[in-house]
Parts: C-alpha cells; structure tokens; sequence
DNA sequence: CTGTTAGCGCGTTCAG
DNA sequence: CTGAACGCGCTAACAG
C-alpha cells in the first residue's frame, strides 16, 4: 500500500534506499529495470524489498535528473501552430498512439514558441509544423547543437534535421483533371481566394485549370466561406440551390465537403449522381463517411510521420542521415465523385 | 555573432566557461542576471566576454539540470482531454497569455496522460480539465508529494491542491426561466439527451423546467445533433423551417447557438424578433457577434484561472492555501433574445 | 569590488 | 551488491 499522505516534498532515491536498507546503486537498478541486463544481478528479495519501499513512499524518478546523465528525457514535443485546426489533431493522435508503446510522453507546445524554448528545454525529438520567415535558419542552428529535429516544410532542406514534404498544389490539378473529364459546370468552395493565403495554391489549381480548358471563372460558382464547418454548409446551400447550379463541386478541404454533403442531401441532390463532390486532404473522415468522399491528399501522412518522430527519438530508425520524407499527392476516386469518361457522361 | 554549424552536441557552460577563461560560475553569475543581486558583481569587460562566448556556442542553459538545483522548471502543464473542444482552446489561450511575460512556457498534455506523467516530468504547476472515475484519488497523492496542482471538477475537495469549480445546472435552469417569460413554444438543440453524457445535465434543465411550467416536451421540438456546427446549423434548419416551429430555441453551447442563428436567419427570420436563440457558456464569440448571443456562464473562467494557475506555479499568491474558487454562472440578456415581460410578450 | 573554489541536488553507472 | 564518480547548472563561502 502506498503511504497517501506525504511530506509536500517528493520522495528521492536516497529515500528508497535507505527504507529498503540498500545502497541508491541497487534502487536504481532494480527500479529502471537494469538488473540482469548488463547490469549487477539483484536478487529477488532485495529487488522486492526495493519495490515496496518505492511504492510506500509514493517514490517516482525524477526525470529532470535522469535527463542529465542518460541524455535522455522519454518525451517528445510536438509543436503546432493551429491546434484548432484538424491536421492539428491528426498529428497528436498518430504520435500518441506511436509513443505509448514505447513509455515515450508527446507534449505540446502552442503557437511558434519551439524558437525560444527548444533550446533550453529539452525532449528526444521535436516535430515542428510551421517554420515563419524569420525563422528559416533556426532548425539548422538547433540541429547542429544537438537537437534531433523533424520539420514541415515545403521548401526547407534538411540539414542535421529531418524535413517532411507534402505538395498540395499538383495534386489539386489532378482533382480538377478528375472534374473536367465529364463536367464543365464546376463550382470552387473554399476559405480564401486571396493569394498568400494559406488555401491560396488550392483555390489557384481551380483558376488554372479552368483556363486551360477554356472554361470562364463564374462569379456565382465561387463559394469563400469562413472556415467553420457551418459556415461550409450554408455557402454549398446557397451555390447548389440555385437554378444553374454547378454539377460538380471543388472543396479545398474534406472538412468542408463533407460540410458540402451534408447540405446537398438536404437540398434532396444525390451526391456522386446529381452532383459530384470533391475534398482535398484526404483525411479518414471522408473515407468513411457514406457516401464515402473522392479526395486528394498524401497518403498516410500521420502514421509515417509519428514512425519517423519516433523512430529518431529512440534512435532506432533505418536511415541514420536526417532528409527528406516526400508525400507526393494522390487521387482518391470514391463514391462522392465517381470515374465519368466521355462514355458514361451524364449531359 | 553565432557560429551556424555546431558539433552536434550541446554546448555546456563549462565550455562557455572555458572560451570566455573565467569559471563556470561566474558564467552562471552573468548569465542569469544575478550579478549584482546578492550575488557577486562581474565587471562589465568579464560579463561581455562571457556573453559573447556563450553566443559564440550557442549556449543555452540546461532546464533539466537547472531544475534539479532550484526546484523550478519555467514550465507549467496543461492536461487537456478534448483538444478539440473550442474550450480546451481558450484554456490555452488564456494561460499562454498569462505566462508569456513571466518567462513560464506552458506544455500541453493530451489524453488522460497525467495520471501516469506527473509523478515524474516536473513543472512548477499543473492544470487538470477531467479527472476520471478511477482517478478520484490521484489528485491528493500528488500535491502530497509536492504536485502542485489546479484540478478542474465539479465535486471534488480541495486536499493540497486548488479545484475550479463551474457547476452547469443551475445556470441552464435561469436560461429556462428567462425564455419561459415570454414563451411557450421553446425548442431545444443539444448534443445528447441521454444521461451520463456530458450535455446531459444541459438537457436536463430544460425537461424541468418546461415540466415545472406544465408545458410536455414536444420530439420535434428537440433536435439533437452531432457536435459539429455543420450538425447543428442543419438541425436548426430543421427545427425553425417547419411550420409550427418554436418561437425560441434553448442551444446547449454557444458554438451549436451560433450555427443555429446563422439557420435562422438564412431561413430568413430576425433573430430576438422573430425567433428568441440563446446559448450556454458565456464564450467571447458570442458577445462580439452580430446579432449578441445571449447566453450563461462563468465569469471570466479562463482569464482567472490562467491567473490562479500562474500565481501557484511562481507562488506569489496571495492565499497560500489551496482551496475552491468558484465561479457561478450568470445570465447574460442580449440581442438574440432580450428581455420580454408580460407586457411586451408577443404572443 | 571581482572572481574562484567547492559542494549541492538528482539518478545513473563503472569499477570493485 | 556497494562506493564513488559523473553529468548538469546553481550558489554559499571564500580569496585576491
């Protein structure tokens, strides 16, 4: 049983060893599970009269102090500039899943504070989603002091660190191919049709492709929405209850087309038949979603990404040289946004 | 300036030492600005020597092994169960703002990890959102072996560590009293309305007090949606499109509100007119949109307990014992659905 | 007034 | 199985 009331202090080592009536050596062994692994034998006696000294003082290691001679923490720190943002999450849950097996904690780390505190504070291996423009030499400065590093970048080489690549712009072409093979009335929903946005390149594909096959950008097939998913519905409403709707519909993220969806069933539309849908991203959500959602995007992005994080935190890894992870876009063709030849179009 | 390419391990300040030919401590001295304070004083020459080997190495100091000697890691923890709640995002917000100028970097924690976390990674303080069934005594273990912590939860007793306490029930039930002066055809639009869930107690308030007021819960009258503000903006179209449709509308969170008063008035209907909206959580969305979101909620929750998290992580509160701070929700009357007496109702 | 020596506090780990 | 050194940065006490 443990002791459940304590001192307000925390238990050390030296605690444990001196209730059990060993040396803090013989602790440490016995509790970091080192005995017999290369380390001394303890016998099983002294080991349990360890343990249960440890679990009568509440006793847990400090990991600061750990950190300092093994130079290692057991922690990885995930730094995320729009935690609001779904790709957000994807990217805490593939590393927590990935980490627990291994006793390896994810801590997050808001805004784009990993400038300032990845130098001081430090972790096995750091993800970082965003470099800003004054930053572009920072991750090659942490690297070369000793920080293992794995960055999200579409531009960045690596240099001491890892670089994760992940081009959206030709595969929202291939999305547009897929649409301009059976449609011409294609409307375009999407959050921002400024450039330097961050959904600048996805809605620029749409504006590209429509001039290359000849086909005019009409004003009342645009839809820029505020990027809840509310707000996705209500403009796919107003674009596809209209009289001249489009017969296809071009999404810039899966999170709004199955906002989309959902709003053309309520306008009674038969989505893949009456109209087809499209997303970009390629997230579980619309795989699994009925009628599952035709979409472009990387291909297990998360998991890889989790494996790789993990993989340089243990050191374990395959490829000893930090470089590049390409995740070249595909197309997704399911039941929102079927195959159309020239065959089997419907006008 | 800073040398770019490093040896791949980190400097420590024995080598600062080293480069600038003074001792370790007088690196220390200089570099943590205690020079002076108590401390010995370093001539300006010695300082500046110091500092620009450090920058030479690109030394940072190690917060692990600073912790071990002080005691204090700048570091405070988050443990956050639903990062996608839009109030786990406020939590962050608020603390993030509240720590920035201490120079206390806040580490998000998600999950139900701290149960297994803290008791070995330190930080000078921990916030806890949930704690779990199984887990009603950890919180106590903790703060007695020197946890110090700030536990969000309706029922528990301080015991070494602060509670936040925010009890939703009563405040639905004001929610209630203010539309029912008024009307008698109230709808409701919730996430769940089976017990046990979190929105449980939500709904729970408005079976009551339309019960209290004899009035039956009509079932088209309710419309439960997904959680998602797509979900609700749809099941507000629903609930407001059909003929005999309610003249107000009890939304079960302010962000389920907003959808359904972008529904309502895509239906066409002016909202605190037309059709009284009011929301739960007195989140800052609300207030600054058009028209006002009347809502209930804590005052001030996050900005607080940002405050109260921070005073114990530096322990310059004022009150040194932990203990329950309380907030009690409020009604807050504005435009989506004003006061209406007897003398103005409109039916 | 300026700087150093030496020991601390952790858990780990090598040589006995 | 133990003694003692080790890695890190901090800081009281001391020396110039």
């Amino acid at each position: 049983m443990a002791i459940t009331t304590g001192t307000g202090q925390r238990p050390t080592i030296r605690m444990v060893a001196e209730l059990a009536g060993v040396s803090t050596a013989t602790v440490s062994y016995v509790l970091s599970g080192r005995s017999g692994d290369g380390g001394p034998r303890v016998s099983d006696p002294t080991a349990d009269k360890v343990r249960s000294a440890a679990e009568k003082l509440g006793y847990r290691p400090n990991q600061a102090a750990r950190a300092i001679r093994t130079g290692r923490t057991n922690t990885v720190i995930l730094s995320l500039t729009m935690l609001s943002d779904p790709w957000s999450l994807s990217v805490i849950e593939a590393v927590q899943r990935a980490a627990a097996p291994l006793g390896i904690t994810p801590m997050i780390l808001g805004d784009a504070e990993w400038v300032k505190v990845l130098g001081t504070h430090n972790a096995d291996a750091v993800f970082v989603d965003a470099v800003g423009e004054r930053d572009r030499d920072e991750p090659r400065r942490l690297a070369a002091h000793g920080t293992t590093l794995v960055v999200f970048d579409e531009l960045l080489e690596p240099a001491g660190f890892d670089v994760i690549r992940s081009i959206a712009g030709p595969g929202c072409g291939l999305v547009m191919a897929h649409l301009l093979d059976g449609h011409r009335n294609i409307g375009c929903l999407t959050t921002s049709t400024a450039s330097g946005s961050r959904g600048a390149p996805r809605y620029l594909a749409y504006v590209e492709a429509l001039g290359a096959a000849g086909i005019p950008v009409q004003e009342d097939y645009v839809g820029v929405f505020d990027g809840t998913s509310a707000g996705a519905y209500a403009t796919a409403t107003r674009l596809l209850g209209q009289r001249d709707r489009p017969t296809a519909l071009y999404v810039t993220s899966d999170y709004a087309a199955i906002s989309a969806i959902n709003a053309a069933q309520r306008l009674g539309l038969t989505v893949g038949q009456d109209v087809d849908i499209i997303g970009v991203g390629n997230t579980v959500e619309g795989e699994r979603m009925s009628p599952s959602l035709s979409t472009v995007g990387p291909v297990d992005l998360f998991d890889r990404l989790a494996r790789l994080l993990l993989q340089r935190a243990t050191g374990t890894g395959p490829d000893a040289e930090p470089g590049v992870l390409d995740f070249p876009w595909q197309l997704f063709v399911r039941e929102s946004a079927p195959h159309r030849g020239a065959a089997t179009r419907l006008y």
